[in-house]
DNA sequence: ATGGTAGTTGTACTA
């Protein structure tokens, strides 16, 4: 099983990059973040065009997750269970080939003591109550989505320019490894110990084509999925395309 | 210390 986590940048102004990603590379499980829009206008019949069945948490303009699957997606739940306000779609989650899914689109801060940056800390703090509480964690599980936090230095393309900044702040990478703590395995990281390698890359400064980038984006497996992981790939190759996200999909690969 | 671009939106906000 193929599984990848891709933060598209609005899913109506990605369509055609996600088309020809999704024939190109054939992922079984796709978890998409910033959609940016409602169910409505949400591109379900070209989906299914391509064999993929969807679910979706969206709104206007702002945030907005998916899963995608070329199998039935069971057991799907949309925001926290316990959050009755859900104004920021930012959490879906579902079940498909007996490996739970939570498809996450974190807060991202804006800047280190904003207001936006307490909320983040908050959302995150609740995250890890959820996933303490919510799920036995010596069960498949795959937590994966746009994180928002560099894990640690070797995610940072310059770690001197982003120390103690948004997306590399000592609090943001605490929870983060809290997370971790739980015991779930960071299959990127594993692959990939030596560190540089990027999944996300800034527009503003032309990122991509300087190699400055940044490793936001997490697939974190419980042992029993992480044991199955046998392949770890981010698609720079897709991040080099015309029109594309500022984030590159990263796959991985399963055992069945 | 700041700005740079992109998407959605509507002449600002978020990232």
């Amino acid at each position: 099983m193929r599984v990848a986590t891709w933060n598209v940048n609005s899913i109506r102004a990605r369509l055609p990059r996600l088309i020809a990603w999704l024939e190109a590379q054939e992922p079984d499980v796709v978890c998409l973040q910033e959609t940016k829009c409602v169910d409505d206008e949400f591109p379900w019949d070209a989906l299914s065009e391509l064999g993929y069945e969807a679910v979706h948490h969206g709104q206007k303009t702002y945030n907005g997750v998916a899963i995608l699957s070329k199998t039935p997606i069971e057991d799907v739940f949309r925001g926290f269970p316990d959050d009755a306000e859900d104004e920021q779609r930012r959490v879906i989650g579902g079940t498909i080939g007996g490996i739970q899914f939570l498809d996450l689109y974190v807060v991202n801060g804006e800047k280190v003591g904003s207001e936006k940056y307490e909320r983040k800390l908050i959302w995150l703090e609740r995250l890890v109550d959820f996933l303490a509480s919510y799920y036995d964690l010596g069960t498949p599980l795959v937590v994966l989505g746009d994180f928002n936090i560099t894990r640690d230095d070797r995610d940072v393309y310059d770690p001197e320019r982003f120390r103690d900044k948004i997306l590399c702040s000592g609090p943001e990478r605490e929870f983060l490894e809290a997370i971790l703590e739980l015991g779930f395995v960071d299959l990127v990281r594993e692959h990939y110990p030596q560190g540089g390698l990027y999944t996300w890359f800034d527009f503003r400064t032309r990122g991509f084509e300087r190699g400055q980038g940044l490793r936001i984006d997490h697939v974190l497996a419980t042992p029993p999925a992480a044991r199955a992981c046998v392949e770890v790939e981010v698609d720079l190759t897709e991040r080099g395309q015309e029109k594309p996200s500022d984030h590159a999909p990263v796959i991985v690969t399963f055992d069945a």
